[in-house]
DNA sequence: CTGTTAGCGCCTTCAA
DNA sequence: TTGAAGGCGCTAACAG
């Protein structure tokens, strides 16, 4: 199958050797034309023969399409990485799985990268992820007419295609669980404020399905906001819910909801020692957003962020956007910003809440 | 800056506006020409105006460059997906860096996806992750010419350029380490039993380090490897440490070193249920491969992942590998596999063990 | 059912 | 210091 002395194949040197045009080969390997099935086996055998594969670029020129996904992917001060980097493998498949492969775009400047990517033609189109309320990326893609498609759910929820899990509901659904459950007042330690300032969509959206909740339930709800520094961290929480350090402060809080990706890793190790308090069996938690098959969390209750269904529909909706755009400028319509709107979809994940083995009911006395 | 009603700017619309011929912005872009300061102002005020930006797709195919980097990332049964997906981002930043985008390659079968990127020419060169001892893939590059470098140590050290964790150092390191606090037999948690039998670089390797360290200090060294099922696995380390199951069984193994990228996270939590030994308070441990910045493995004696290390050394491998590959190219000499090894670079990083706040010698009684 | 032809947008050799 | 022209490899519109 391949491996000449000189040059890589070409159209032209299959064409030749199949005693047919060129144009002929490309119609075959595109299935974009009906060919006597005679042809088509010269071709074929032709394409074997000298390991012919088309040249990407030349493609790309020639038609205006990429089979190429851009990810938008912002560094960010702290590191969602773990969760980041899921998603990219996650989204790689799923491009695959449709024909596409992945451009990862890390950038410090949250737009720049996208913008590149876009002006210079290396994608059909963009999955952003690390959304805030108001993501700058959102206007630059509608700037420049570029079809995208979001992880996370912005304040306009028709700007662009979007999805993400509910986490207002997941949070709601946490802390109702737990008052049902028996528990008067909680703990909610939200993300960090860093991400708060920066109006992270999931991190408001968390705080406030919980603030929601403890209105609805009666329960009380205090928020915290998780530190970089995993010691500090214990002592707050041994702060707020011992008076002696090692046993619950009577009529203080009696159960925990981590939405921080990776904090609870660090609460299960330190919390024993931090607070004399073993989580969950002294203190009931329920973690909001953990990774899928990610052993450590097997054991907690928690609400899984559902990383293969986001990836997989994000996905499709940006293909569906890049399809849309095809379309209209095939029909040579102005590509305005309401017509690229107009393709919108949206997933919002419903949270499921996968109890773990230990009971959330407050431990008796 | 932007915003033309009708189609994207080109070369030409640029050298138009600015009245020059389009070569002359092409140098003027390209640096590869010198220019009277007057005619590059022109240019430039041209290229603003318009918003140009070079079509990707174009300059690849007059130049065969593609500023891309491939990724290949065989999706694995298991999942070191936290490592794959942090290594993805990394080194999207170290191609960010030295001016090259990065292109995710996921496939099931571990060379297809590469061999359609290299025959595509969709990138310059590739990153190999995830390197087995004999891996399929350095013969896919070989065979196609395509540039390489790896993150792992294969067996043959001299088919292509590589960079790697000392991994039989750090497991030696740490062996010796317990043995001169005073250990006399541990436990060595190994990668699970898939990942040895696919012969994984670090795996073997890690496990052979283990064993020769333990001949050279005498101290006993039991290697297990870990499971999938996390309960299975406390299980079966408490018959390997207690008889009781709730302390040390005199004469066995006082300490653990765990290779296993997020075992120790669930060790940590499931070890004092498990068999009421508190680690590392009761049980010294020393953890090998933990992700940079992950907070929960702040607090542990370990030898960490250099992951920035090695993705910028790898990216520069990569692209001096695709540097060389050209200049060969250009000088019309046969690119065989002889030549494409001749640019290769090696880096073995030193294992670090960071101590953790608790001491490694066994506890006293 | 198949062939011919004209570019896609850019870089680079050649000529001035 | 600058222009003109050719072609990278492919697809799609137009002929037969």
């Amino acid at each position: 199958m391949s491996s000449k002395g000189s040059k890589l194949a070409t159209i032209r040197d299959v064409a030749q050797r199949a005693g047919v045009a060129p144009s002929t080969v490309s119609y075959v390997l595109n299935g974009s034309r009906s060919i006597s099935e005679e042809t088509r086996e010269r071709v074929r055998e032709a394409v074997d023969a000298l390991g012919y594969h088309p040249r990407a670029s030349a493609r790309t020129l020639r038609s205006s399409r990429t089979r190429v996904i851009a990810l938008a992917l912002p560094r960010r001060a702290g590191l969602q990485h773990s969760v980041d980097g899921r998603f990219a493998i996650e989204l790689s498949d799923a491009a695959h799985g449709l024909g596409f492969d992945l451009l990862l775009t890390t950038s410090r400047d949250k737009a720049e990268g996208l913008r590149r990517v876009a002006l210079s033609g290396l994608a059909d189109a963009a999955v952003l992820m690390a959304v805030d309320m108001e993501d700058a990326r959102i206007d630059v893609v509608r700037e420049v007419a570029f079809p995208a498609a979001l992880i996370g759910r912005p304040a306009d929820e028709n700007a662009l295609p979007w999805t993400d899990l509910d986490w207002a509901g997941a949070a709601a659904l946490a802390v109702r669980t737990l008052a049902a459950a028996g528990h008067r007042s909680l703990v909610y330690l939200a993300p960090s404020e860093a991400e708060v300032r920066a109006r992270r969509s999931y991190a408001l959206r968390g705080i406030e399905g919980a603030r929601g909740a403890a209105a609805a339930t009666g329960c009380a709800v205090e928020v915290v906001h998780s530190l970089d520094d995993p010691a500090g961290e214990a002592r707050r929480l041994r702060a707020l819910l011992t008076d002696d350090g090692v046993s619950l402060r009577p009529g203080g809080p009696t159960a925990l909801v981590v939405q921080h990706p990776s904090a609870h890793h660090h609460l299960l190790a330190s919390m024993p020692s931090a607070t004399g308090l073993r989580v969950p069996d002294d203190l009931p938690m329920v973690v909001i957003g953990t990774l899928p098959e990610d052993r450590s969390s097997s054991a907690l209750s928690r609400i899984e962020l559902p990383v293969r269904t986001l990836a997989d529909e994000v996905t499709r909706l940006a293909v569906a956007a890049a399809e849309a755009l095809r379309q209209r400028r095939g029909a040579s319509e102005e590509p305005g910003a309401r017509l690229l709107a107009a393709a919108l979809g949206h997933l919002l994940v419903e949270p499921e809440l996968l109890p773990g083995p230990t009971p959330l009911a407050p431990p008796q006395h």
